[in-house]
RNA sequence: GCUGAGGUGGCGGAGCGGUCAAUCGCAACAGACUGUAAAUCUGUCGCCCUUGUGGCUACGGGGGUUCGAAUCCCUCCCUCAGCA
């Protein structure tokens, strides 16, 4: 089981300091959660994970699933042991992949809307390579083409079996080009599958629900409260809010107001630099991206002044650290000139150094603003 | 000096009479990426402009054959390999 506590609330947004502890550790909030889909930070070790400055981790059911299988996790005595890291875990449920594997895959889509994207999407329309039913999804596996079945119950019992401290309620993931009625059905679906997920669920670990909606207001709000009523141990916020920052940050607040504030909040799958302050001002707790771990495996790293790309020939001539106000072990040991070359040269080393210095730059921004919040400033 | 093989855009390398400003790869440049099918993908890449079924200059140099040449012929220059 987790244990939350909210120690402040700040006076001048809904931003929130809390703990959140679990068998592996507390957790200070608000706080990034590092990407681990198939068990590992990619490029990392679960050492170095740590050092920069990640404390909760979250893996991914369907791909765990598919490889190695949740049987071998299970018997290295779970995802922890397995991967050696003794903090926080979390599992997401397979309800991404329901979208990024089938329309997003399809229209080439991210989750998140763009401006002229269209809502030509119609409710009973079927990806490709999916098919989703009212008791569960049938995938073709990325990986050999097999089939494969995740509903609610699957996705709880495998979840079970990788042993993770927080899980997450099997969820549709709506694409932003859905229209109302798509997103309708899609959030019924979600919903039943929500009890579903409570009510088989057998161990002591932490479950939280989804809430969806995409961005329609009232049925985001619609959907916190019916997630709200189900008594989850905390809740999780997925899909999208729209295609400007401000809808998606209004919608947050929507969300959040109708969560019970003692337990935790988790953004799914946001967390661009720049959105960081808004989702806290917005009274989220944890969030998960990809961003600062993809962007480096790119040769892109995050600076005070937002992004450079180190593939860029002019970097090789640039003898100054990443960023000079950065007390990560990249920035206290190397140069951009010599992170450009690695990063052109397609050494792999390179790759993780980004992915450390991305990571801590991300997690001290974070932790600045847990001091703000403190302060009662932010 | 002889014999053989070659000289194509920043580089490597296709093309071997029209559909060629020239396949492709690399490099370069630009863009994308938000619960990771991702150490990935997309675009531009001779010069000029009013950006177009537009103009110009181009496949080592020069000359020729042809309606038409990167592609055929002559000649010169250069590179590589082998032999003197």
């Amino acid at each position: 089981m987790i244990d939350f506590r909210v120690l402040k609330e700040s006076p001048k947004s809904r931003a929130r300091l809390g703990i959140l502890k679990t068998p592996h550790g507390e957790i200070e909030t608000p706080a990034l959660v590092g990407v681990a889909t198939q068990a590992t930070v990619k490029t990392l070790t679960s050492e170095e994970a740590r050092e920069a400055k990640l404390r909760l981790l979250i893996c991914n059911t369907y791909h765990l699933h598919l490889r190695p299988g949740e049987k071998i996790v299970k018997a290295n005595g779970g995802l922890h042991k397995f991967m050696n890291w003794h903090s926080g875990l979390m599992t997401d449920s397979g309800g991404f992949q329901v979208f990024s594997l089938g329309f997003g895959r399809d229209f080439g889509l991210s989750k998140v809307s763009k401006s002229g994207l269209k809502e030509t999407l119609e409710e009973g329309s079927q990806p490709k390579s999916l098919k989703i039913t009212d008791d569960g999804v049938f995938f073709k596996s990325h990986l050999d083409g097999r089939e494969m079945f995740l509903g609610p119950k699957e996705s709880i019992k495998i979840q079970e079996d990788l042993g993770a401290d927080i899980i997450l309620a099997f969820d549709e993931c709506p694409p932003p080009i859905a229209n109302r009625e798509y997103v309708l059905k899609s959030l019924e679906r979600t919903h039943r599958w929500a009890k579903e997920c409570l009510r088989v669920k057998k161990s002591k670990q932490a479950l939280y629900g989804i809430v969806q909606g995409s961005r329609f207001k009232d049925l985001r709000k619609e959907s916190a409260r019916f997630i709200d009523s189900l008594g989850f141990d905390g809740y999780a916020i997925g899909g999208e809010f729209g295609s400007d920052k401000s809808s998606m940050v209004k919608m947050l607040e929507t969300v959040n107001a109708e969560l019970d504030s003692s337990k935790p909040r988790h953004l799914l799958g946001i967390g661009y630099l720049e959105d960081i302050p808004k989702i806290v001002k917005s009274g989220v707790d944890t969030f998960d991206c990809t961003a600062p771990t993809h962007y480096g495996r790119r040769g892109i790293t995050f600076v005070s002044s937002g992004k450079l790309d180190l593939n860029k020939a002019i970097f090789l001539k640039d003898r100054k650290p990443i960023d000079r106000n950065c007390g990560c072990p990249v920035c206290g040991n190397y140069s951009r000139s010599y992170l450009s070359h690695l990063i052109r040269a397609k050494e792999i080393s390179g790759l993780k150094l980004l992915t450390v210095h991305n990571l801590f730059f991300f997690n001290t921004l974070i932790e600045n603003i847990r001091k703000e919040i403190k302060k009662g400033k932010f």
